[in-house]
DNA sequence: GTTTTTGTTGATTGACGAGTCAATAAACTT
DNA sequence: AAGTTTATTGACTCGTCAATCAACAAAAAC
């Protein structure tokens, strides 16, 4: 049943069925064949069009990383002010979309992935500089000097507050994990210069 | 050449090859062999002595688990006073025998492994219930009411400056690592109530 | 309407690796 | 000295899985 103009659904497929994969497996001990056929497809048609299954993760996470981004974006896009503007890209790492069970799980393993694949590397360390380079820039007002390392701060607190919700047996507590960042945030600005 | 009383050196041995093996690769995805071979012996002896893989990387956990908490106690027992000894708990998590680069590495994906196998989360969920509860032991008096979200940022934010460091391509630096969580102690013992 | 491009899969290959086993040997027991 | 326990390994089995390939099908191009 070939019908054509099928390869970017095809794609888009198995990056999902890569995630939810991945996100359920809770590793990245998964068959090329098991995400092709969560994706309806034979694995064969996987090869086909990623070529390998390094390049399929490499995807899957790309469109982790740029789901992150957009929401971050879209919280940003209502904020003004420095501190609003800093509140609004913490609660967008912390957005429906992305603090959510298997992405949370596939997040941290492509973590995982990222120590031994240099690209899966290369693109963490790209989106955490952005994350970084944006927090510092609205901190900057907000807290001086010390932007740069409050910036680091809340970087490994929402990475930390991830990887504890990977471990929590129910649904993760979106709720609670805000609260955690926000108050850091609150400490921060308290004293402000 | 069998010399009796081997079993304990051999477990001893395979659990150090482990980590080093584990933390080398960035990855769990190493044989039983490179295992056996790293701590000098065959694979077939290591299936003799632990059974399975799985029970290898078990004993593994058990071993970097009971390593922290054995540098945490050690810091805590010069430590007088509730200030402290709350940061003395925080330094014992970034001490020389922890905060190494394979042990980071082999910790993030024994975290990795908490996820599939249950024993290794149940492993975890205890040591991170412990600490969680003596660092919430030396906030009490400190910062009251909050010293549960506290207690809780705190884990998370060491957790956080863990896995950045996994990722890090220079030698983790331990010192900013700290600065970074003892600011935090700072900011929320400044306003104390 | 034939050729080319795109989509698709079942079957196969080839490698790798966990776990088992039979065999050998040294040390301890009686 | 014969028997038992502990140590040790090379060789083998068996399963799994990434990747390839040959073949077939439909649409597009010519």
């Amino acid at each position: 049943m070939p019908k054509v103009g099928a390869e970017p659904i095809r794609r888009a497929a198995l990056v999902k069925a890569t995630i939810e994969t991945v996100g359920e497996a809770g590793s990245l001990e998964v068959t090329v064949a098991q995400i092709a056929r969560r994706a309806g497809m034979s694995s064969a048609l996987a090869h086909h069009y990623f070529g390998s299954k390094e390049r399929i993760f490499l995807a899957a996470m790309r469109s982790i990383l740029t789901i992150y981004g957009a929401e971050v974006r879209g919280a940003l896009s209502t904020a003004a002010g420095p501190e609003q503007r800093l509140r609004a890209i913490v609660l967008g790492n912390f957005s429906q979309g992305s603090f959510r069970r298997e992405a949370i799980s596939a997040w941290l393993n492509f973590y995982v992935l990222a120590q031994t694949q240099p690209e899966a590397r290369r693109l963490l360390r790209v989106y955490q500089r952005r994350m970084r380079s944006n927090l510092r820039h609205e901190l900057r007002p907000l807290v001086g000097a010390r932007a740069e390392a409050v910036a680091r701060g809340l970087g490994a607190l929402i990475d930390g507050v991830y990887i504890r919700a990977a471990l929590a047996e129910n649904a993760p507590d979106r709720a609670y994990a805000l609260k955690i960042v926000m108050e850091y945030v609150d400490r921060e600005l308290e004293n402000r210069t």
